[in-house]
DNA sequence: ACAAAAGTGTTGAGAGTACACCCATGC
DNA sequence: GCATGGGTGTACTCTCAACACTTTTGT
């Protein structure tokens, strides 16, 4: 809804209104492991500590705006290049200190290819971390990213959500390597290429990776390709 | 996040705030059809339409919270006897024509054992509705109605969450019944039957229940159970 | 005996899994 | 030739899906 229904006449103001903010955590695979960007805070509370990067959501922005901005802020990479989606939105009360701060949560994928050094200024507060070696994190932050973590996972097992990670033509290699890094897990590689060609999620582009034996054929994602698996039923 | 990490100093005054709703999507089997609950605005905007309930999160009240109360205000059903979901969170900017208003969509599922002919005095201006003959709705509930829906199917494949709207005790036809309303689907029954077996999420009660021929078992769900089925991944 | 609904079993097709094998390149 | 990594095929197991069948009650 929008106004409170058993109000009788409407006036927001005599509601104390929370803040509300937007989060992004942003994922990548920039070597061989899977990151997440954070930020380092410059004031209080939780005064240098990491953080997910965010900020308030404009007043007449929408929240996928506000998460798109935050994203241009941080990496410099356009809507095209990313894949975003809204996670969760925390809000207990005493989440933030200072007052009550509702935050909505997406979380983003960035291929490597796709990222600058960080040409900004303050580039010595922001960082990449692997998943497996966080620092500790301000505010409800790490919850945030537990999460995020887990719906990564999870969407990558019956979507095609990975290839967002990804330059756009790759070897059936690397991308075997970034599903492992990711789930955390060895996959067979038989089975990984019989899978491919059956759902045909990727397609042959020209050209080959040298590599320390024979060179690996290139691949691209094949855009058409409805690629969202229905999970198994439970019941049948 | 929940300051502003680029803002040297904090001062939420300098940004005007939205205001913060959480609407609950209230799902129930009430007579062989999956309804929702509905309530009629009295006032402007979209008077004498139906929406779904929902009001401001109080400041000092986290989200969850307010779902809840929102749900036992409306059915007078408890924490205990329902289950509860965070959806989505809309906040396009001009989804309500007033204000700013960012809403938590939550969706709920209830047993039609547990719905009191809903004793409040302004019963008229509540109402349960097929999710197959929908009235017109206020605001862009429309979306919201059809996300949950969605949510619930899907949900439903993977997960236990469809004894949520039976009783205790139920007959395995009822429980198929179920299912098939909510996924608008003919299933089989044996096939049915055996995964229920094999899955072992239901058990035996003392009692049966007469039918039209051969009385009916009585079961109830297995709270040890677990029942979250792994999506089949899309890659080996 | 017959209808009605509960409840079980069978069978073939397809998916998942483990593993072995062949192919192309550099040295 | 041989090491290295790319790329394919096979055989066993398990799940899925359709369907037939048996059982227990009321009339």
């Amino acid at each position: 809804m929008s106004a409170p229904e058993t109000a009788e006449t409407y006036d927001a103001s005599k509601y104390e209104h929370p803040s509300v903010t937007v989060d992004v955590v942003i994922f990548s695979i920039p070597d061989e492991q899977l990151k997440v960007l954070l930020i380092k805070r410059k004031a209080w509370p939780y005064e240098g500590m990491w953080a997910i990067p965010g900020g308030f959501v404009k007043i007449d922005e929408s929240l996928e705006d506000a998460a798109y901005r935050e994203l241009a802020e941080e990496t410099s990479v356009t809507q095209e290049q990313v894949y975003l989606e809204q996670l969760y939105t925390f809000g207990q009360p005493h989440r933030d200190p200072r007052t009550r701060v509702i935050t909505v949560a997406y979380f983003a994928l960035v291929a490597a290819d796709k990222l600058h050094p960080h040409a900004a200024a303050n580039a010595q507060d922001v960082g990449w971390f692997s998943v497996y070696d966080l620092p500790a994190l301000a505010f409800d932050h790490a919850d945030i990213l537990e999460y995020a973590l887990t719906r990564l996972r999870y969407k990558l097992e019956y979507s095609a959500v990975g290839f967002q990670l990804l330059p756009e033509k790759f070897t059936l290699r690397e991308l075997q390597d970034a599903y492992e890094i990711i789930l955390g897990a060895k996959l067979d590689k038989g089975n990984f290429r019989s899978k491919l060609r059956k759902t045909q999620v990727v397609e042959k582009v020209d050209g080959y990776r040298d590599t320390g034996g024979r060179p690996a054929r290139l691949y691209r994602f094949r855009e058409d390709a409805v690629a969202e698996i229905k999970a198994r039923r439970l019941f049948p």
